[in-house]
RNA sequence: GGACCUAUAGCCAAGUGGUAAGGCGUGGGACUGCAACUCCCUGAUCGUUGGUUCAAAUCCGACUAGGUCCUCCA
């Protein structure tokens, strides 16, 4: 399997440290909002990425935590806590935002049909293992302390910018606006571990500590869980590419630093969803969530059609009118797959040699656009239905697209049928008024009638 | 100021040196009481411009446009 490694910037064949367990880590998200269709994309190359690994043979063990305390909005001791700012706006406490947060966002998994990691773990359940760790860099003098906090020295480290571009001496400080200096650090690049004196008192959520009373900085709690639940040697670790710099250029900086050799192997990053101005950001105050689109009408599952249509590697712009090409693309390929017969024999060796082609896409860095073109190969050829059938529904497992399931059986088939029955004799009488009524009503109801030689059938949008 | 990405038909998009996959839409046809569904047919020389090469969408340079990062972000 191939994947772009951020940390070479090259395609490289994937090597696991152990290929009977390829540890993954994924960075999760901020509980104070909603996740945004943008934030979405990531997870579902993500699981793309999860599952195309099992698909390919590799059983995967995989960790994400959930970040409920230390997210800053600014990392120099200025900023206000993300999540009590979130917080303030709702006037709940900061773990009431936290659960209802997270369940919002396991709802947006489970309608896009994401697979919800082995291991989920909460920043705010680890803190011993992030004081553990600073203990460490403290004692070995990669980290110091200054004004009530502690710091990570990125002046110890030879490569700190490894995974970047950036050289030191280029970098303007306060490139963005609102941030401000540290004037507690030593080094313009060093990073807070904990944090005791933050200018906002209000922080609600404090531990005891060797350095104080005060609270983790957001960088420690990835590496913290990441090494808890999956040990010192990391297979992949993945992130948006906002993730790059700073937070993981500083988890790597303090898990090497602790661990004192190279940790993880490949830093697989996936690229935003941008609107028509730009990269679509919470921050912003206006954003588009998964159950705005649900409200509108819309399948989430048409989202995720939309998303492996293209690499992950690339941004995507997202309008509706590409939205909407992708619902009617994802309707008329179900309702192709769903004309397939399902009796019939499975011819072993058209089988094998469509699910080699499939696995070549997915393992040339999750080539999810071929995978599909594959599929539409797949459909007009002329092998039979059952080996149709049987590919699709093994490749589903990567696509996770509901590709042969049954939508709405819930409706009365049986009511259904009468109706149908109703309108023919209509259509007999030449009662074409009450003939299309009928097709109206059941359309609304989102009902599709189709006319065939043998007699009229339905499907359901 | 620095680092970097992208630019392929109306839209989405694959393609990394040998004369442009696929999907959606459009238009035409078959089917239909009319439609819908389905099926068949239907379109681009790859932002502009130099260069390298027998050969470039694919490599190099310049330019243009859009976007990202340089301590909030997936």
């Amino acid at each position: 399997m191939k994947l772009f490694n951020t940390l070479t910037k090259e395609v490289e064949e994937f090597i696991p440290n152990d290929k009977t367990c390829i540890k993954m880590y994924t960075c999760g998200p901020t509980v104070y909002h909603y996740a945004h269709i943008g934030n979405l994309r990531t997870y579902i190359f993500e699981d793309i990425l999860e599952k195309s690994l099992n698909y390919l043979g590799y059983p995967v063990k995989r960790v994400m935590n959930i970040t409920d305390v230390g997210h800053l909005a600014s990392d120099s001791d200025t900023g206000e806590d993300k999540m009590l700012s979130g917080a303030k706006r709702e006037k709940k406490s900061v773990l009431e935002i936290a659960e209802f947060y997270t369940e919002a966002f396991k709802k947006d998994f489970a309608s896009l049909n994401i697979k919800w990691p082995d291991t989920v773990s909460k920043a705010t359940d680890n803190i011993l293992e992030y004081i553990k760790i600073i203990t460490k860099l403290i004692d070995t003098g990669y980290a110091y302390q200054s004004g009530g906090n502690v710091y990570f020295d990125t002046s110890k480290l030879e490569d700190y910018y490894k995974l970047t571009n950036h050289k030191i001496d280029d970098m303007v400080v306060g490139a963005r606006e609102g941030v401000e200096e540290d004037r507690a650090k030593k080094n313009q690049a060093d990073f807070a571990l904990w944090f005791t004196k933050s200018k906002f008192d209000s922080q609600e959520l404090k531990w005891d500590s060797p350095w104080g009373v005060g609270y983790p900085g957001w960088h420690i709690e990835c590496s913290g869980i990441s090494m808890k639940f999956l040990g010192e040697y990391l297979d992949i670790h993945c992130g948006g590419v906002d993730n790059i710099f700073p937070h993981h250029t500083n988890e790597i900086a303090q898990s090497e630093a602790y661990l004192g050799h190279k940790w993880c192997n490949y830093w697989i990053h996936g690229e935003h969803l941008n609107d028509a101005s730009g990269k679509m950001s919470k921050s912003k105050g206006d954003f588009l969530t998964l159950s705005l689109l649900q409200e509108k009408g819309y399948n989430p599952l048409a989202y995720r059609f939309m998303c492996l249509n293209t690499s992950y590697r690339k941004v995507l712009v997202f309008t509706y009118e590409s939205l909407d090409n992708a619902t009617n693309a994802y309707q008329k390929l179900k309702s192709k797959i769903k004309s397939l017969q399902s009796t019939g024999e499975v011819d072993a060796s058209k089988y094998q040699e469509y699910d080699l082609k499939f696995k070549e896409c997915i393992g040339d860095d999750l080539n999810t656009s071929n995978a599909l073109t594959l599929l539409y190969d797949l459909l007009k050829s002329d092998i039979t239905d059952a080996t149709k059938r049987a590919l699709i529904t093994s490749w589903d497992k990567v696509f996770s697209l509901d590709l042969l399931k049954e939508e709405n059986e819930k409706l009365d088939k049986e009511w259904i049928e009468q109706k149908i029955e109703e309108r023919k004799i209509a259509k007999e009488n030449k009662d074409y008024n009450r003939a299309d009524a009928i097709r109206n009503e059941l359309e609304e109801m989102g009902i599709l009638l189709k006319d065939t030689r043998e007699g009229t059938t339905y499907t359901l949008r």
